[in-house]
DNA sequence: GCGACAG
DNA sequence: ATCTTGTCGC
C-alpha cells in the first residue's frame, strides 16, 4: 500500500497506480487551504518547471527563485532524475513533483509563493500539480498552464490585462489572462493557501513584459540547460 | 458509447 | 513535453 506523501514530512512514495494516485488527490485535497495567509505579500518567488527527453522517462528539474521587487533571480536548484510515473492527463503530479521534491530539499532560501507550470484547482478533481505541490511543501501556490484543460470560458479581450472565467459543473475554477497583447493567453488558478483573485494579480505582475512570468521563464531556461548539458557526456 | 485530455 | 528554420511583424 503506498504512503499517501502526507505532509510536511516524511517518508513519500511515487510507486503507485493511477488509481491509488487518484486516492491520494481525494485525501491530499482535504488540506487545501483556499485562501492567502493574512496580509499576503510574497518577496521571494519560485518557479518550478520539468523538461524531458523526447521518447525517454529521464526528466530534468528546476526551480529559480526570484525577489519580486527587483526581479532578479536569488536561488536555484536543479535536479535530474528517472520519471517514474506516466504522463496521464489528470495525475501531471505524480509525474513531476518527484523530481521536483529534490530541487525544493536543495534550495537555500524558503519561497514565500511558488508558481507551477500547470494547473491547481482547475483540474478534474480540483487538485492539480499546483494545489498538490503547495499542500506537500506547505507553501502558498499558484497554477499557471500554458493551455485549458477543463471547464469553458468565454472570448478573452485582446489587451494584456483581459481575463475571462473558466467554468466547470458551475464552479469557477480559474481564469484564462491575457498577460501580453497578441499572445496566446494564460490559464491560471489557485494552488495552496492561495485564492483566484490573488494569483491573478499575481501572474500579472510577475509577467509584466512577457507572456510567461519571469519566474516560469528562468525556470524554463534552466531545465533546457541542464537537459542539453546532459546527452553527450 | 464517444471524444477530450495540463506537461 | 518534444521534433525544428526561417520568417512575418511590432
Amino acid at each position: 500500500m503506498p504512503d499517501t506523501n502526507t505532509p510536511p514530512s516524511g517518508p513519500r512514495r511515487w510507486e503507485m497506480t493511477v488509481a491509488e494516485a487518484r486516492t491520494v488527490q481525494q485525501t491530499l485535497r482535504e488540506r487545501l487551504v483556499v485562501q492567502p495567509p493574512p496580509g499576503f505579500s510574497p518577496r521571494l518567488v519560485a518557479g518550478a518547471d520539468v523538461s524531458v527527453e523526447r521518447f525517454k522517462h529521464y526528466g530534468y528539474a528546476a526551480i529559480v527563485v526570484i525577489d519580486l521587487q527587483t526581479m532578479e533571480q536569488v536561488d536555484e536548484a536543479g535536479a535530474a532524475a528517472e520519471l517514474r510515473f506516466p504522463y496521464v492527463p489528470g495525475y501531471l503530479s505524480f509525474r513531476e513533483l518527484p523530481p521536483l521534491q529534490r530541487c525544493w530539499d536543495a534550495l537555500r532560501v524558503r519561497p514565500d509563493l511558488v508558481v507551477f507550470d500547470g494547473h491547481g484547482y482547475a483540474h478534474p478533481r480540483r487538485f492539480g500539480l499546483a494545489c498538490h505541490g503547495g499542500v506537500l511543501w506547505d507553501v502558498p501556490s499558484i497554477g499557471c498552464a500554458k493551455n485549458p484543460f477543463i471547464g469553458t470560458h468565454a472570448p478573452v479581450g485582446e489587451a494584456r490585462g483581459a481575463t475571462a472565467q473558466i467554468v466547470h459543473e458551475g464552479e469557477t475554477v480559474g481564469k484564462v489572462v491575457r498577460t501580453r497583447a497578441g499572445a496566446k493567453p494564460l490559464y491560471v488558478s489557485a494552488g495552496h493557501r492561495m485564492d483566484l483573485p490573488t494569483a491573478v494579480d499575481l501572474v500579472l505582475r510577475l509577467a509584466p513584459r512577457y507572456r510567461q512570468p519571469e519566474t516560469t521563464r528562468l525556470a524554463h531556461r534552466r531545465v533546457n540547460e541542464l537537459r542539453r548539458a546532459d546527452r553527450g557526456g
